[in-house]
DNA sequence: AGCCTTCCTGACCATTCGGTCAAGAAATTT
DNA sequence: AAATTTCTTGACCGAATGGTCAGGAAGGCT
């Protein structure tokens, strides 16, 4: 079996890890009132004195979860930078997030979950960084349409459905699935999701005709 | 205080409509394993065991929590039946959405919750009647891209992108208060809200200039 | 080798949970 | 007014939960 000694840093890294990867799913499946840390411990592979040894609380290790989740969420956010308007930008920006939503439905679970109930735990994030981000972007927006790029929409508003329309198809998977005769998306359902997603955004706010 | 007598039929009426409305709100405010048969009674105002005569299990009560909303949800899908074209049609569906997020909050969070967790308790409704209604309307929506009404959207997509958006506000309503100053939203915020969606969604289809 | 720090884990604990029950109060029926 | 049905509720229970802890195992350092 696992017979190589493990250096003890990796060690380390590699359960929580581990622990971070049970717990996202245990999460995003259960909420976090319904999950328990038995369940995590059982998924990850630990026993529960374990879990608790890397994260001292429920509360701790679920912060650290929504924390990763942010942080990939931030990431995407790059397709907007260095954009030469709204086509590309906010093309770009919509594409990114629907490869998150199919490549990361669990933290996004978690992540609606959380916003859903208040954000008790993270409203933090929610204050600082989210309204940081935001508001920078409102203002790209709005210069996009100061130079007659685009129509004159509100920022704030067409994030908003850039935000829901991509996230849905992670957070309401489930729903999606149902109504796909019970299978899950091919590689073909998700280019038609977002090109149709993409198609109706971008000419809705004038960009592409 | 409540001095006359009150049958016997209305009492029960009265007090499942209390207890549902309670359950309701905590279940949206908890989730279904975070909210307390307790605290549902402390909000309905009532012992815990009164609860429990009325209705038998948590899961029974949580059942009839969404089965409410799934009902009205449906009642929104009306707006669709006489529409003569997509711009009535459509317009008026994401009125009458826009305007639940706001009246129905609570509702639309257990149902989002609900699905989110793979909808563990009404699953059922899912592949019966979700699946019909969403059938209908794609099959409206097709003849009206073959009469030309509108662009050759994917119905199914479109559908998702006017369910995701509209009940962003509700689902999210705390994020978009954050970001909102921390304030609610205003009637001419709401107002503001639904023209940008039906704006950005109707002329993405094609449907206005 | 010997010491020290980090890691591991079974057993345990106080609390809380969903749900039960028996005994009584309040309407309704006869 | 007696009998019957429905409603109300405090007290209680077994099960499960988040978290603790002591004692041992395993790797790292000198």
């Amino acid at each position: 079996m696992n017979v190589t000694p493990m250096r003890k840093q990796n060690k380390r890294r590699e359960n929580e890890l581990l622990i971070l990867q049970a717990a996202e799913k245990v999460f995003s499946e259960a909420g976090f009132g319904g999950a328990t840390m038995q369940l995590i411990a059982d998924v990850a592979g630990l026993p529960k004195a374990n879990v608790h040894y890397y994260f001292s609380t429920k509360e701790a290790l679920y912060r650290q979860v929504v924390s990763n989740i942010f942080d990939v969420w931030l990431k995407a956010a790059e397709s907007f930078e260095d954009a030469s308007g709204p086509a590309e930008g906010i093309g770009a920006y919509i594409e990114a997030k629907m490869e998150i939503s199919r490549t990361h439905p669990a933290g996004s679970k978690v992540w609606a979950s959380e916003v859903m109930h208040g954000a008790p735990i993270i409203q933090d994030y929610l204050e600082t960084a989210l309204v940081e981000w935001t508001n920078g972007r409102m203002t790209v927006i709005n210069q996009w349409i100061a130079d007659g790029l685009m129509d004159p929409i509100s920022p704030r508003h067409l994030l908003y459905l850039i935000w829901s329309s991509t996230q849905h198809y992670a957070d309401f998977g489930h729903q999606i699935e149902t109504l796909n005769d019970g299978t899950s998306l091919t590689d073909d359902d998700w280019h038609v999701a977002k090109t149709a997603v993409k198609q109706i955004i971008l000419k809705g706010i004038g960009v592409i005709s």
